[in-house]
DNA sequence: GCCGTTTTCGGCCCGACTGTTTTCAGTCG
């Protein structure tokens, strides 16, 4: 079983219990076990066979044992008794908008509702209103609920949610008397999907921008409307929420709505240790006095600590880090000063090389990798060796044009086959520049021969990066099902790098698979992939990922100057 | 069910909003 297999058992394990009324923290402990396995970053059953089990975040004996039991038989027998009190069909409709556990189990007890077809059939035939804490208005917001549900694609992607977010900003600044309105929650916090959008606004008359907020032309259904906090559906089926305070409590409600959840509570903890108590509203001393903070750094250095970037604030040590003092110093876009991964006419990119070269010299890019795609890749009109070779003739010309403006260096994606074997010999790719290898094909492949795909590129010594590694594709494509220990110690003894592709589609090294890598020493790539100039926006997106995996300017090759790259291409093969 | 530089037992963040009530329960973030 995998991680993520693993944690959707024990989120099941939650979800029922909650629906059963048992005591909300075993509830809690389950969902933070599972938070914990898909966070790992490497395969749990290592840890398992190392015998260290409980020493993953929120994982005791019993969920060891049980995380035993699956790993040995695939089952898990609490979970089989406990669907007889509660069967797991009952998980489903927890993901009904207002609908909770205490619902879903009354419905299921006194009617026998298990499905979302029946609720809906029930709601309809009136039969849910006459139930206790029922009535008429709560019954049609369970209808309104299952309409929504088939409407929403679940999580948005980053890269749709943040520019629709930074246009509701625009519109939010303007509305008179607010002093600032920023992205909040796990947007800001620049998660690769989010589910709503948070935004929070600071002005002295609130009524006057959540009534801007909900008229706002876009908006569907208006959820929710009050003095402090306003929610809307748009169109498009987006969520978004506001909050507004007062300015100089602008500081704690923007780190409160932040979050994460997680990293709120260790900043909770740390507080109420210093005898405060932080709420989104200010700090309180324990005579009730308040503390206002207009700024975040006021929050932070109150409880003691600097001032944390959002993306590290997913309670993965940061905390603890800062009060050490040794909060990464976290690599920014401008640290970037190459683009190693690019595409032309030549295959399915839209610009030249010339056109290329220049948009990356717009950037400020002192060196660009052409790197088209190989034959296999025949929807994208990969490069044969041949053309390949016609391809040289072109960036001598470019290169003779741009002088010691750019360096312009000639590469491939180069596709790893079905079969693990790669699309040129060893004497084109020691003739190239710089090698990037890539899965496009067969991502469905058993674990085994993933694995054996992946390592016959990594230990290839012409391979110089190993673009987007897992293949996924956001928001609903997992991606290859991969041993990504084994990887990551091939990579460390070949010294190849590994691609955070910044295709906000792909983000693909993610955060927690980055952090690993620098652990262990792999130099990181972050490349946009771009197929066209304005790709290269992408670049902000690929960063985020980056800062969310602890990533330093030093990690990543691309920050390097020509000089530096050359360099580490000519120690390689 | 997890956790511990005050605790191996007793905590575990808590306030806004809605719809149901007539002071509160459920849901959400």
């Amino acid at each position: 079983m995998t991680n993520k297999e693993l944690a959707d058992v024990f989120t099941l394990v939650g979800d029922l219990l909650e629906i059963k009324g048992e005591v909300v923290y075993k509830t809690l402990a389950y969902r933070k076990a599972a938070e914990s396995l898909t966070n790992l970053g490497r395969d749990v059953k290592y840890v398992w066979e190392e015998g260290k089990l409980t020493d993953i975040p929120g994982v005791g004996k019993a969920i060891a044992e049980k995380i035993d039991e699956l790993l040995r038989t695939g089952k898990l027998e609490y979970l089989e008794k406990l669907q007889k009190d509660v069967p797991a069909e009952l998980a489903e409709l927890l993901s009904i908008p207002d609908l909770g556990p205490k619902k879903v189990g009354l419905f299921y007890k006194e009617l026998g509702l298990k499905s979302i077809a029946a609720l809906k059939q029930a709601a309809e035939e009136g039969k849910l209103r006459d139930l206790p804490g029922m009535g008429p208005k709560s019954e049609a917001k369970i209808l309104d609920g299952i309409e929504s549900l088939s409407r929403r694609s679940g999580r948005t992607p980053l890269g749709d949610a943040w520019p629709f977010a930074q246009g509701l900003l625009a519109k939010l600044r303007k509305v008179q008397g607010v002093v600032a309105a920023e992205a909040a929650g796990s947007l800001r916090r620049m998660r690769p999907t989010v589910g709503d959008v948070d935004i929070l606004v600071a002005a002295k008359e609130p009524d006057k921008v959540s009534k801007a907020f909900v008229e706002d032309e876009g908006v569907a259904r208006v959820l929710g409307h009050g003095a402090i906090k306003s929610s809307v559906e748009y169109h498009n089926g987006m969520r978004a929420q506001l909050w507004v305070h007062a300015p100089e409590r602008f500081g704690t409600a923007l780190q409160y709505a932040t979050g994460s959840k997680d990293h709120n509570v260790r900043t909770r903890e740390l507080a109420i240790s210093m005898g405060l108590s932080l709420s989104d509203q200010a700090i309180f001393r324990t005579d009730d006095s308040e503390i206002l903070c207009a700024t975040e750094e006021e929050v932070y250095k109150t409880i003691g600590l600097p001032w944390i970037p959002p993306e590290l604030r997913e309670d993965r040590g940061e905390v603890q880090a800062a009060k050490e003092g040794k909060l990464p110093n976290l690599i920014e876009t401008k640290n970037i000063r190459a683009e190693l991964h690019c595409h032309t006419t030549w295959s399915d990119g839209k610009l030249s090389i010339l056109e290329m070269a220049e948009a990356a010299k717009l950037r400020g890019y002192k060196t660009l990798a052409i790197t088209d795609h190989s034959y296999s890749l025949g929807i994208a009109n990969g490069l044969s060796v041949e053309r390949l070779q016609e391809q040289r003739k072109e960036i001598e010309a470019a290169r003779k044009k741009l002088g010691d403006s750019l360096l312009l260096l000639h590469g491939t994606e180069m596709e790893i086959r079905a079969d693990g074997s790669l699309d040129f010999p060893d004497e084109i790719l020691a003739w190239l520049d710089i090698v990037i290898a890539s899965l496009h094909t067969g991502i469905r492949q058993p674990r085994e021969k993933s694995t054996q795909r992946m390592l016959s590129a990594i230990n290839n010594p012409h391979v110089d990066i190993i673009a987007h590694p897992t293949n996924r594709l956001l928001p609903d494509r997992e991606g290859a099902d991969l041993d990504m220990d084994a990887i990551f110690s091939a990579a460390a003894d070949m010294g190849t790098a590994l691609e955070i592709n910044a295709n906000p589609k792909r983000l693909d090294l993610d955060d927690v698979y980055a952090r690993r890598a620098i652990e262990l020493g792999i130099p990181l790539v972050i490349n946009t992939d771009a197929h066209h100039p304005d790709h290269m926006d992408f670049i902000d997106f690929g960063v985020a990922t980056a800062r969310r995996g602890w990533v330093e300017a030093k990690n990543v090759i691309n920050t390097n100057t020509p000089k530096q790259i050359n360099s580490w291409l000519s120690g390689r093969g």
